[in-house]
DNA sequence: ATAATACGTATCCATTTGGTTACGTATTAT
DNA sequence: ATAATACGTAACCAAATGGATACGTATTAT
């Protein structure tokens, strides 16, 4: 039995490097498609399949404008990636700490 | 031509939510296989596979101790989800700013 | 010496993923 | 009215993913 449960979580929103750049791209302002897809060597239409994962995982929202669709970054759900990885800071600042103390030993 | 380059970024390491899990465990310290397959319902292999393909993105490393391979985190690379998701936090506290003083009108 | 334990790996399989091209539709320009 | 633009979606496809079972090997227990 091939995995049950798809995984909705915003982790598999930013598990492909086309989605992070596009976000990276929404967080100096909402953008319509075509502006997105110009700036990837894929089709239009793979942004849009992209953008539609974005959307159904609620990290970004869309807005019609004519005939342009304007897509904007909706952040509350990137949220719980930063309340996630939050409790593993203690632990690199740890290992930069040794290192720290062990390069000062020289 | 489908996906010329696999993603080898530790965003795919985290992407799903059994290798979360099991990063999660390792949080509280280090631990054999056997134990960290008893805590889902997949095979042992199953979890030899997902600790793979986290040893290979540098997320834990192993360390033979008789028969038994203690896995620990290796939190290093679990850096780059946090800085970046850093820029998107200014994002959602202003919304969350926003919703206050909207709040606060009433 | 033999059996049991703790793994990793090989093989196989169904599903998902991420891409493509072809096409349909709403909106704007001519 | 007609053409062009800006999309979304459908259909299709190869590769990747995540699971299972079967098996091999090193180590420990008997």
């Amino acid at each position: 039995m091939p995995q049950a449960d798809p995984d909705r979580s915003v982790f598999r929103a930013i598990a492909d490097p086309t989605r992070r750049a596009i976000l990276d791209r929404l967080r100096l302002g909402p953008a319509p498609v075509n502006e997105l897809a110009a700036a990837f060597s894929q089709s239009r239409p793979a942004i849009s399949k992209h953008l539609r994962i974005l959307r159904e995982l609620n990290v970004v929202s869309e807005q019609k404008y004519g005939r342009e669709r304007l897509y904007r970054l909706e952040p509350a759900e990137l949220k719980d990636v930063a309340d996630w990885i939050l409790p593993y800071r203690d632990f690199w600042q740890a290992s930069l700490g040794n290192l720290k103390s062990y390069l000062e030993q020289e």
